[in-house]
DNA sequence: GGCTACACATAGCCTGTCTACATGTAGCCA
DNA sequence: TGGCTACATGTAGACAGGCTATGTGTAGCC
């Protein structure tokens, strides 16, 4: 798949993966592969950014907490989080009855 | 629609209109809008360098003609530039595939 | 003479994803 | 003991591609 096709869709991916279930960054880029058989690979310097700034915008929460040793910062949906991701899923939808429209037979 | 979700999918749609027929830069905008219902209404700073950069690439090859006057630059598919319509195409399932499975239900 | 539609084009901005790098712990194994 | 892998978070800077804004010019209508 190509890089650039993810554009504007990260969002949606993490808020999804978030949906009712706290994760920590590391277990949502496993997550993420696992949802998607492998064909999504993030790499860190993608998601922990996107994370940060999915915070800023409100729609996540995180806390530091300590598991054998290692410490982890879980997020999880807040409320407005749920209401965008549900926004996201709609705008999903139209973008590809859109595109696949276009594309068509 | 999110301006940045277009990413990576401009090209496909391109190639897509200009499947079976010739276009010009101008015609191609107006077919796009037609086609999506008005969802689609790109600008001619995306179109037309988009154009030039898929006829570098070999997909498109174009030539002036003049139609009442006005100098038109009509377009149509290449040899190569159909099969990588059908590329695009392959890669839009799997994109909606994989991006629509972690969206979920 | 001014307006709108038609038609092409480019310079530069913006922003989000990626690459590469930096840091540190835990646990296994030889 | 030293090295390796998996776990875990993070930043700086590069890069690409779509968008904004702007410019040019013709045709046709009123």
């Amino acid at each position: 798949m190509k890089a650039d096709t993810l554009r504007g869709h990260l969002d949606a991916l993490l808020l999804a993966v978030l949906d009712g279930r706290k994760l920590h960054g590391y277990a949502i880029i496993e997550a993420l592969q696992l949802r998607s058989d492998g064909a999504l690979d993030l790499p860190t310097g993608t998601v922990y950014p996107a994370l940060r700034r999915l915070e800023r915008a409100g729609w996540l929460t995180s806390e530091w907490d300590v598991v054998s040793g290692r410490k982890r910062r879980t997020y999880h949906l807040t409320r407005s989080g749920e209401q965008a991701l549900a926004a996201e899923r709609t705008e999903w939808r139209e973008f590809t009855t859109v595109i696949g429209g276009v594309l068509g037979a």
